[in-house]
RNA sequence: UCCCUAGUAGCUCAGUUGGUUAGAGCGGCGGACUGUUAAUCCGUAGGUCGUAGGUUCAAGUCCUACCUGGGGAGCCA
């Protein structure tokens, strides 16, 4: 007899069919004639319940199974008595392949905070709230790879570990192997690179744009998806110093077919969510709408799957930045003197500026292009109008940015001056500028958190609780 | 990095203007119960009050420093 996962009994099985079921106990209910236990094995959310007869089984084994025990269940399917659930397994012979001792196992079938949670990352799969998020998590990664692969996107692996400290998106862990007690030295006393391992400094990617660049200008259409590191002492529920990153990068596509691409794919994602992952989506639901009760009222979000099919179903909103500042100044929390920041022409737009146009001006997705190039990186495309470049950013309702994105400058002249203007070392990035002097063309690209998007998906509130094991200042356990 | 806030039982929290032996719910354990749904009912054990100093006759409570968590801001995806 072979093992069935729980999601194909619970799915496909007929009732009267002998099965063996192997999963982790959630919860035993009992009384004196017959247990009650709820088993789940991560296929899906739903638990499968095990009746076992408390006469044909070993006081001591019943008295094992608990919270967190795993068991392999053999027994017949029948409708279920009770009313919780259609069908359930009678037990017939019950293994106990790992106990759990209920005084240690730190997981009990009850609310706990996320906090705790985080602090056991290495058990909270096995609660409903974070199973779901992982299976989420997994079908949203398959999901963009199907995505970019029906499109003829070429799946680019880029470098994790890089020599070039221009790509301009933050601070870089260092990669060394020199000794840090004892370093080799120059004359001049200053550590000698040329001894470390790659005989240069190295440092961790914080992006693979540059890389993906190269291989859109030959295989036309390209995107990454891998790890990013950021070194930044950033402290919030939106950022971690580890994490994923899409980017696709597209030859002969300019700013609008950028911005095309960006709202087809992320509603694409959204979609395949909702077709594939609604057990999941339904729960994460209900658990954001109890958890909702407890703030007032205005404070209230939209219900997660209602929301996720708001986004589906609308236009994203596409604004220059300039028009974006003209809505802020005519904006009553402006008038009223509510904005922290200023708001005027060439300085960055700020959260509560980048909020108020998402969720109170527009109530909806929002793209911003067209930034002042004072405030964007040195490769993206010189607008005519000498001011401007060919930015754009999705702004997100509760998340923000989730995608940042550009249409990239060309031509070599204009790169090159930009790149002295910036202080960037031209020299070093001689293979980048390559391409702008062999066969240039248009081209464009954007990156997307992808941890920032699962946020949105699975209405979580922080991004360390869409990751495994999050990385962040003064934190890697695990 | 800055601002705010918290740290008391395994978990979630209460603990009054400083005052005797620090409490509750859940979980654990023991028992009861004809099918439960985070079962219910009865009983029971469980504490270096984040750490280190200080003030005081007396500190969980006040002060200082540090550590850790959470929220917000900045940096950004």
């Amino acid at each position: 007899m072979k093992r069935l996962k729980i999601k194909d009994i619970l799915l496909n099985s007929k009732i009267g069919e002998t099965i063996i079921a192997k999963g982790w106990v959630r919860t035993k209910r009992g009384s004196k004639n017959v247990n009650f236990i709820a088993l789940n094995d991560g296929s899906t959310i739903h638990n499968l319940q095990i009746v076992a007869d408390v006469s044909i089984f070993d006081e001591s084994l019943l008295h094992e199974i608990t919270t967190g025990a795993a068991l392999s269940v053999t027994g017949k399917l029948t409708e279920s008595a009770g009313g919780g659930q259609k069908i359930e397994l009678i037990a017939e012979t019950i293994e106990l392949l790992g106990a759990a001792d209920p005084d240690k196992f730190p997981i009990q079938s009850k609310r706990h905070t996320m906090e705790f949670l985080r602090e056991n990352a290495h058990l909270r799969f096995r609660t409903n709230t974070f199973g779901a998020i992982f299976r989420i998590r997994h079908a949203m990664a398959f999901a963009i790879h199907k995505y970019f692969n029906e499109k003829g996107f070429n799946y680019l692996h880029t470098p994790i570990i890089t020599g070039s400290d221009a790509e301009g998106a933050g601070q870089m862990f260092r990669v060394s192997t020199l000794d840090p007690k004892n370093p080799a030295l120059t004359e001049n006393g200053e550590i000698d690179y040329n001894e470390d391992f790659f005989g240069k400094p190295t440092n961790l990617t914080v992006s693979g744009q540059l890389e993906g660049e190269l291989g859109a200008l030959a295989l036309g259409e390209i995107y990454t998806f891998g790890p990013t590191f950021r070194a930044e002492n950033s402290n919030t529920t939106r950022h971690l110093s580890e994490f994923w990153m899409i980017e696709p990068e597209m030859a002969f596509y300019d700013l609008k077919d950028n911005m095309d691409l960006a709202e087809e794919f992320l509603k694409s994602l959204i979609k395949y969510a909702l077709e594939n992952c609604i057990d999941d989506l339904q729960f994460l639901a209900s658990r954001l709408k109890q958890e909702e009760k407890s703030k007032p009222q205005d404070q209230r979000s939209m219900d997660l799957i209602e929301k996720l099919e708001f986004v589906l179903n609308n236009d994203f909103i596409r604004i220059t930045y300039t028009e974006a500042i003209k809505i802020l100044i005519n904006s009553k929390p402006y008038k009223k003197k509510k904005f922290q920041f200023p708001v005027e022409w060439g300085v960055d737009l700020q959260s509560e500026h980048e909020r108020y146009l998402v969720e109170k001006h527009f109530n909806c997705p929002v793209i911003l292009t067209d930034y002042p190039k004072g405030i964007k990186a040195f490769y993206m495309k010189q607008n005519d109008d000498g001011k401007t470049v060919g930015a754009m950013d999705v702004l997100f309702p509760q998340i923000g940015e989730i995608i940042g994105g550009s249409q990239r400058e060309e031509n070599l002249e204009k790169l090159e001056t930009r790149m002295k203007e910036m202080n960037i070392p031209s020299e070093e990035m001689w293979w980048y500028l390559d391409t702008r002097r062999y066969g240039s063309v248009e081209h464009s690209g954007f990156g997307l958190g992808f941890e920032r998007f699962i946020l949105f998906v699975t209405g979580m509130g922080n991004i360390r609780d869409v990751i495994a094991f999050p990385r962040t200042p003064k934190n890697a356990e695990f």
